[in-house]
Parts: structure tokens; sequence; C-alpha cells
DNA sequence: CCCAAGTAACTGACGGGTTAGTTATTAAAT
DNA sequence: ATTTAATAACTAACCCGTCAGTTACTTGGG
């Protein structure tokens, strides 16, 4: 053993107070994935976020609000990402809907972000508080513009009259497949699975199962 | 009739060797759909089956030994009603079809066996074996009967010809929504949810979306 | 029918391992 | 020199799995 260690780079550790927070949720994002929270252990999050558990203590005050913060702080950036796209969208209701689903094709399916519904599923039943701010800030906001889209499109006439609330759930639930699969059963699953491709195919065939038949025409068309 | 309630005497046990394991089994369900499987403790489990943890191990190895069991003794029952019904099913894709809808609607939806579908999908990263097994036994025959029936369907000139594979997951799909969020987010959500009415409205919309172009189906009798 | 003697289902307390949370100490940064 | 980010050893609590002991039930001899 040298009294000197001349190479100097071997530092144990060095303080980066300000990138902290966000490797440790970024580390927890993953093991609270992969085994769920009572199933995860905190020296596990810290080894993979490159430090020890006292150092979760610094940042979080205990392993619950690790995970609401996790769980928060993945879901709020990316949140104002959707809204502010959402907002420059085009007035047609079809081509909306298609956006939506051209962003959580694009931005959503493939991004570490995609473990959360799974999160959300299986945790629900422990913590309630988070299970309704999911519910809130994501599929209420997601309904309520799918129905919206929905319900305007039937106005106009371009759409046969359903229940966009129904409507609205039928198109959430290929997303959900594909997000649940990709991380539960479709690992283990030796036939391939397209995750774009299954949203591309339903939305095909929603269009098609929502559209006008080929009917005479009704009387006169509305104004505005 | 098992003998649950002796009268008058204050026994504090009697002894069920046969009703044991099945009650149990239902107890842990309950537990393990709630908790999780880390979060879930034996003494819990114990307790709402009406005994206490020794008697646990008298049935089950350990709590590994009883998840398993939990999953396979809850599934394989109705496994066997539901393959018994559908080979006894019309010749018709579409009436095929709705016949696994109508069984999954009266059977599953509203049944203690719709939380396996949470279960599994939380914890198929703990337990690749309960997660091939699920794979094989229920998702492999679900997807591969339904990719039948549609195949059949193209073939014969009844649907215009898409991918039978995505279109079975896409038929999938509201079915996993409705069972997870009955189990999840539904009772923290304010609005009513009816599944019945949800594979009602995917159904009628999933055929006119697959009908041939030329020809659209009759109306349906009841509008609104 | 009655009552030991025997059997086995069931209990409950405990040991050992694990983990959430704490604290005394170290060392980087200014 | 002082401050403080980070560590590493520590504590307390929890929980799985075990087992010696208890109790419900069975059996066979009177």
């Amino acid at each position: 053993m040298g009294t000197t260690e001349t190479t100097g780079v071997e530092r144990r550790w060095s303080r980066r107070k300000e990138a902290r927070p966000a490797e440790i949720v970024a580390a927890a994002l993953e093991c609270f994935a992969e085994r769920g929270f009572a199933g995860t252990t905190l020296d596990t999050v810290a080894a993979r976020a490159g430090v020890t558990k006292g150092t979760l203590y610094l940042y979080f005050p205990n392993k619950e609000e690790l995970f609401k913060a996790v769980v928060r702080e993945s879901l709020l950036p990316h949140l104002e990402g959707v809204l502010g796209e959402l907002s420059a969208v085009p007035d047609d209701p079809a081509e909306r809907i298609r956006r939506l689903f051209g962003f959580f094709a694009d931005r959503m399916l493939d991004s570490p972000l995609s473990v959360i519904p799974k999160l959300i599923v299986a945790e629900a039943g422990n913590f309630p508080e988070i299970a309704r701010f999911y519910l809130a800030e994501v599929v209420s906001r997601g309904r309520g513009f799918l129905a919206g889209a929905i319900r305007q499109g039937i106005e106009r006439g371009q759409f046969r009259p359903i229940d966009p609330e129904q409507a609205a759930y039928v198109l959430l639930s290929p997303m959900l497949l594909a997000v649940l699969w990709q991380r539960s059963l479709g690992p283990f699953d030796d036939r391939p699975f397209d995750g774009k491709a299954l949203i591309r195919t339903h939305l095909d065939v929603f269009f098609r199962g929502i559209a006008l038949e080929p009917q005479p025409p009704d009387r006169e068309p509305r104004p505005s």
C-alpha cells in the first residue's frame, strides 16, 4: 500500500448536491418498477444511484416520500410537454386523436417513463394519494381530451353517435396494453411485440368503426 | 357443507384438514392482490383465513410456493370452464369472438378471479415462472383463439384483411383495461365505470372497423 | 355407552436474517 | 478553518420460517 495515491483519480466520492436528487429518483424509478415498493431495498436504490443509503436521507425524508417523489418528478416534466404539444394541435378531431397517439408512440412507449403505469397499477392499493394524483393528472386529462375530440367529431358529423366517454376508454386501452406488455409479460414471450404497429392497427380499426355509415345525408349542416 | 360455526361452545379452533388449503389460498389471493407479494405478511394471510401462521406451513412449504399455488389453483378450474364452453361454440367467427367476451363479462369481470391480471402484471418481474405459466395457459390461448377467429373471418370474406395477431391484441386490450381499472384506479375515481358496457361498445366499434368496406353491417337495434 | 390412550391439526413464541432509518466520522470544497 | 456532502457502522423493528407444546378429535377396551 503506497502512502500516496499518485493516480489520485480514484476518489471515493465527490460532492454534487445539485445532481444527486435526479440521479436518485432515476435509480429508484428503475428499482420500484422492477420489484415494487415493498420489494425494493434502499441499499439497492443507493447502489444503483452510485451512493450509499445515508445519502438518500439527505434528500428524501423516508422511503415512502421517495416513492411519491419518483412518480411526481418523473411525470410532471412530461405532462408539460404533452400539454404544450397538444395545445398547438389542429382543429380536426381525428387529427387531434392521431397526434396524441403519435406523441405516445414516439415519446412514451420506449422511454423509461413507460414503467409508471405498471407501478401505479401495482401500488394503487398501497398509495391512495399517488393513485388519485395519477388519476387526476394523467388519466382524467387523457380521457377528457379523447372524449372531447370524439364529441366534437360527432357534433361535426364526422363520427357516428357513440358514448364519447366509453370511446375514450376504448382508445386508451391499447396504450395501456402496450406499456404493460413491454414491462411485464412481454420479456417472457418469444413472439415479437410491436407496440407502435398495434397502435396504428387500432387507430385504423377504430376510425373505421366510428365512421358514419354511407347513408343518405341528413338535413342542413350546423353553423360553427 | 363444512361445519364452520359450532353452536354455543367457544371452541378455539377445529380440525378441518380438507377445507384449510382452499381457505388459505382464497385469503392469500385477496392479500396478495391488495398489497403485492412482498407487502403481504403471512400473519395477515393466516388471520384472514382464520388460522395462525404455523398452520400455513402445514400445507405450503413457504411463502413463495403459497403464492404460486394461489395463481395456479385460482386459474386452473376456470381455465377448464372456459375451454369447455369455447369448444361447444358456433362456427361463425364473429359469434365465437362474442362468446369469449360474453364469458369474460359474465364470469370473470365481477369474480375474485379478476384480481389475477393485476397480480401477474405487478409480480412478473419477481416470478418469471408464474409469468411464463400465465403467458402460456391464459394469454397465448386467448390470443390464439381470437387470432384464429379473425383469420377465419378474413378467409371467409366476412372481415377485411388485417393482421390477425394484432387484431387479437386490440381485442384483448379492453378486457385488460376493465379488470385493471376495477382493481386499481377505479375505486379512486368518482365517475362510475361499467366494464360490460365498455366491452359492448368496443365489440361494436371493432366489428364495424373490420367489416368489408362496400357493405356496412346492419344497424344496431338499440341506438343511443 | 363411557372413558382413557393415542393421533394429528393447530398454536404461539422465538431465532435468525433482513432492512428502514440514525449517527459518528471522514473528507471535499471554499 | 469551517462547513457540509457523503459515508459506514449501528440500532431497532419487522417478518419468515421453526418447533415444542396444546387441543380437538379418534379409537378401542371396558
